[in-house]
DNA sequence: ATTTACTTTCAGTTTGTTTTGAAAGTTCAA
DNA sequence: TTGAACTTTCAAAACAAACTGAAAGTAAAT
């Protein structure tokens, strides 16, 4: 790899986001590669090709293409068609708060709204009231609902709301 | 395994239960054992062995061993002395709001705190402030970091707060 | 119609994670 | 102190997820 003495900062400092952003996606179900890839787009300020992730993450066409396709799904990531071009170029939302509440919306989606959804259908199971285990279980996924009820509508509130109202208004609430 | 037919539905709801847990559970980067168990100690109403789990999961031994370590780590989960009894039983803290709030104080001790301390230290590049690649990554993190900070801010709140408090007060400001 | 430049797919391999089970360790009771 | 009852550890095996690379697919250019 190149680099010359004005970038070294910011290339060391380039590669060490990229690397614990990957770390990081791993603890929240985001393999690893995918999030390196998101980390390196986040961070360029121009559109790059498959080419360029390849060489610049050390993975190989299929990899890139495949985690490409899947941060498009997310809403992540865009495909740019540069005008007398022939090559596809990939760019990432760089608006942290629009990034968050994308990817709040699609976890919403695909893991709360549908365990929920089961919670509902579990809370109804009949059986004696007075036994201790029916409670027990009742107990525990009615409380595990309406915590969870509760933090869909938080969410959503999340989602719909615009970002100086996150870090302005919300925190004189929380003070 | 044994059931007699009143309880019957709740067998089969427990089932269900611990297995959507489980699944639920590898999304967000649990294992699947790990929060099965967990599943199995919340909806039993009274404290239960190694080898209770072993057979009502059909796990190891060592298996059981390590998860309910780690659950213990996590503050899930208690060992049980019973006077009289040689083994050890395991409980589940059942209060909902009481297992988020230790699950989020976790994590975010585990994830969050160090991201941020890497995102301040990753801001402090020095480049020429009006090159765009060096723009574009200074703006970038500096908004992930602007973002995590009001996200680590609200968890506090909530940790510190009560339910009833989430439950109710929470809903009217953002309604 | 053929070549060229590129993208996508997927079977096979690698890598990483989870699980097992047997051995070692611990603790209590006699 | 010995043995019985129980817990913990850990190397090896099983399993699961991610990655590669070559082949197949597509579409623009000639």
């Amino acid at each position: 790899m190149l680099y010359n003495f004005l970038n070294m900062n910011l290339t060391e400092a380039k590669l060490q986001f990229i690397a614990s952003w990957g770390a990081f996606g791993t603890h929240w179900g985001i393999n690893r590669t995918m999030a390196q890839i998101h980390a390196l787009l986040m961070v360029s300020a121009e559109p790059i090709t498959q080419d360029d992730i390849m060489e610049q993450l050390n993975i190989s066409r299929g990899n890139v293409n495949m985690n490409i396709r899947d941060l498009i799904t997310w809403g992540l990531v865009d495909r740019i068609l540069l005008s007398g071009e022939r090559r596809e170029y990939f760019s990432a939302e760089k608006d942290t708060w629009k990034v968050a509440t994308q990817i709040i919306k699609e976890r919403k989606k695909r893991e709360l709204d549908p365990m929920l959804k089961l919670l509902a259908t579990l809370e109804k199971i009949d059986g004696d009231k007075k036994d201790k285990n029916v409670k027990q279980f009742v107990d525990t996924i009615s409380g595990i609902r309406k915590f969870g009820k509760q933090a869909d509508q938080l969410l959503d509130v999340m989602i719909k709301a615009d970002e100086s109202w996150f870090l302005s208004g919300m925190m004189k609430i929380f003070k």
